[in-house]
RNA sequence: CGGGGGUUAGCUCAGUUGGUUAGAGCAGAGGACUCAUAAUCCUUGGGUCGCGGGUUCAAGUCCCGCACCCCCGACCA
């Protein structure tokens, strides 16, 4: 009785600077998926890390007297730090595209696409920026009054310059790319992203320039697949090594082993809008040639703007992970952002919509809901889960609504729409807390303990179905709302390794709260947000 | 320039294959209750659905034009 396989990976990070919280977005988006899975059941591989070789890396590595390699590993680490210990993200591997295996991997991918008659050797010409270290296209460039050319866009002088390389046949696989797309229009989303793409293809493509020889910091070309062509030493374009990354996690390139064929192909690549045509053209093209797989599916999530602008250095808007950590707490953050706007679209954050959300959905309709039902329970039913006395319509009607939100999380889950999904839990949490109000327990003390007992014992059951919910996205809060409820320990929230079985798993979620469990006097699990500055100004 | 998307209540947005008085949340106003984290519940929204035409018995919902915003237009992680 082996669980299902999930594997799901997020964009390796160039790890050129400090994370920022559109990072995190993603990290904590994947973090969410992956926790999601695991509470329901499969066997999650969560593939996370980054991508450390190129040029950049080199030339700022030799600019600070360290070897690339060194540099590569002092960021990667400082990645792996924000993961591990500022969003608590469980994946199950970091993988870094120096890592040994991954050389490997691409250079069995290399040798795949070589042996499909897909990779040759040529030169790669254009207007190339030594400032901005990438080629232009002509219309790219402009001539100015002083006769010298320069790229229009960043404004520095290009030179006419032309490499050896090696290509990739991407143009034989244009009609191959639109019937796949067109046999699995789930292929990739949003919609409108994988439209962009599809139109992008439908203009022809052209072959892709997949090494480099200006440079060394990169996977090396199988020398023994040169030597009879070129003296010239080629390391991998970037590209090429950074996506068998999602390889390299799976096994490859020992293709018969058994984690290979269990992973293979990857159920999810969560990537950035920025990326969407390496994933879905570059990608796909290469492991047609390769004669494996395709992933699934490649979900395409939008950036985070900061009230309205985009984030930027020169701007001075960008926020640190930690930054809001610290502010609102990393469940309210992650709450915020899963909640407040739909995956895939881009979304505008400030500081009044996280509190916002942090004080009426979290500690007012959940955490308060929470608070006063607990509370009448150790109050009036002995410090124990009540009895469940006759149902009625409005008993049936609630628990019912509860019920139906796994399906319905489900289901949004499978396209990363968990947006639709909180909604949707939030909303039933309205009803649970106008059923209560309009139930009023506290009158029922008065006059009919046992349907008082009824009423506390039917919102707790709703709390604990919504709280199971809320697992994957608030691992530590929803945690101590299960303690708070009496659900005994289990499954570690989707963790890493967690067993993920038990009383909090979604296999218990058709289950019930057990009547006479003891309930503790319940202490706040979600604060109201305390605004520094404005206490200050009072 | 070419292609695509958007423009709905103060704010963030839903609005199915066109059909009675255009919806939700938040904010605001009034009331209720007192179990609870001054939380909750109830009531309360006269917004030219960007502008101008058109099709139709009927358009936020289809067509045309215009304005503004955003996205895509190949090797930049």
């Amino acid at each position: 009785m082996s669980k299902p396989s999930y594997y799901m990976t997020t964009a390796i990070t160039y790890p050129n600077g400090e994370p920022h919280i559109g990072h995190a977005y993603e990290y904590i988006s994947a973090d969410v998926m992956a926790r999601f899975k695991r509470i329901d059941g499969y066997d999650v591989r969560f593939l996370t890390g980054t991508d450390e070789h190129g040029q950049k890396v080199q030339q700022t590595a030799e600019k600070e007297g360290i070897t690339p390699y060194e540099l590569a590993t002092r960021n990667a680490q400082a990645i792996k730090t924000v993961d591990d210990e500022v969003l608590g993200i469980s994946y199950d591997r970091f993988i870094r595209t120096t890592d040994e295996d991954h050389y490997e991997a691409s250079q069995a991918i290399w040798r795949r696409m070589v042996d499909a008659g897909d990779i040759y050797l040529d030169t790669y010409a254009g207007w190339y920026s030594v400032r901005d270290e990438r080629f232009f296209t002509e219309e790219e460039t402009e001539v100015r009054e002083d006769g010298e050319r320069y790229a229009a866009e960043t404004g520095t002088p290009v030179t006419w310059t032309e490499e050896e390389s090696y290509f990739f046949r991407l143009s034989k696989y244009t009609q191959p790319l639109l019937d796949f797309y067109a046999a699995n229009p789930d292929f990739a989303g949003p919609r409108s992203r994988f439209n962009e793409v599809i139109r992008f293809v439908e203009q022809g493509l052209e072959d892709l320039s997949i090494s480099r020889t200006t440079f060394d910091w990169g996977v090396p070309v199988p020398k023994d697949l040169t030597e009879g062509e070129t003296s010239l030493d080629h390391v991998m374009y970037v590209w090429v090594d950074a996506l068998t990354n999602y390889l390299t996690g799976a096994g490859f390139p020992e293709v018969d082993s058994e984690a290979f064929g269990r992973r293979w192909p990857a159920d999810l690549h969560i990537i950035g809008k920025d990326i969407s045509r390496f994933h879905c053209i570059f990608w796909p093209a290469f492991l047609m040639s390769a004669g494996l797989d395709l992933p699934k599916r490649v979900m395409i999530h939008g950036f985070l703007h900061n009230a309205g602008e985009k984030m930027s250095k020169s701007v001075g808007n960008v926020v640190a992970p930690a930054a809001w950590t610290e502010t609102y707490g990393l469940d309210a953050v992650r709450f915020f952002l899963l909640r407040e706007f739909p995956y895939g679209q881009d979304g505008s954050y400030t500081h009044d919509a996280v509190v916002g959300r942090k004080n009426s959905d979290l500690a007012n309709n959940l955490g308060n809901l929470a608070q006063r039902s607990l509370s009448m329970i150790v109050k009036n039913c002995e410090g124990a889960v009540p009895q469940l006395g006759e149902l009625t319509e409005e008993d049936r009607a609630i628990l019912a609504q509860a019920e139906e939100l796994l399906e319905i999380s489900r289901k949004a889950y499978e396209v990363q729409d968990f947006h639709h999904a909180l909604e949707r839990t939030w909303f039933v949490l309205g009803e649970a807390n106008a059923y209560f109000a309009e139930m009023a327990p506290w009158q029922l003390k008065k006059t009919d303990l046992e349907r008082m007992g009824t009423v506390l014992y039917v919102t707790a059951e709703v709390l604990r179905k919504v709280s199971l919910l809320a697992q994957p996205v608030m691992p530590t809060s929803a945690t101590k709302l299960l303690d708070a409820l009496g659900v005994p320990a289990s499954g570690d929230a989707g963790a890493t390794d967690a067993s993920n079985e038990g009383p909090r798993s979604f296999a218990a979620f058709g289950e019930a709260l057990e009547p006479g469990t003891p309930i503790d006097k319940p202490e706040p699990v979600f604060p109201r947000h305390e605004d520094p500055d404005e206490k200050a100004e009072a």
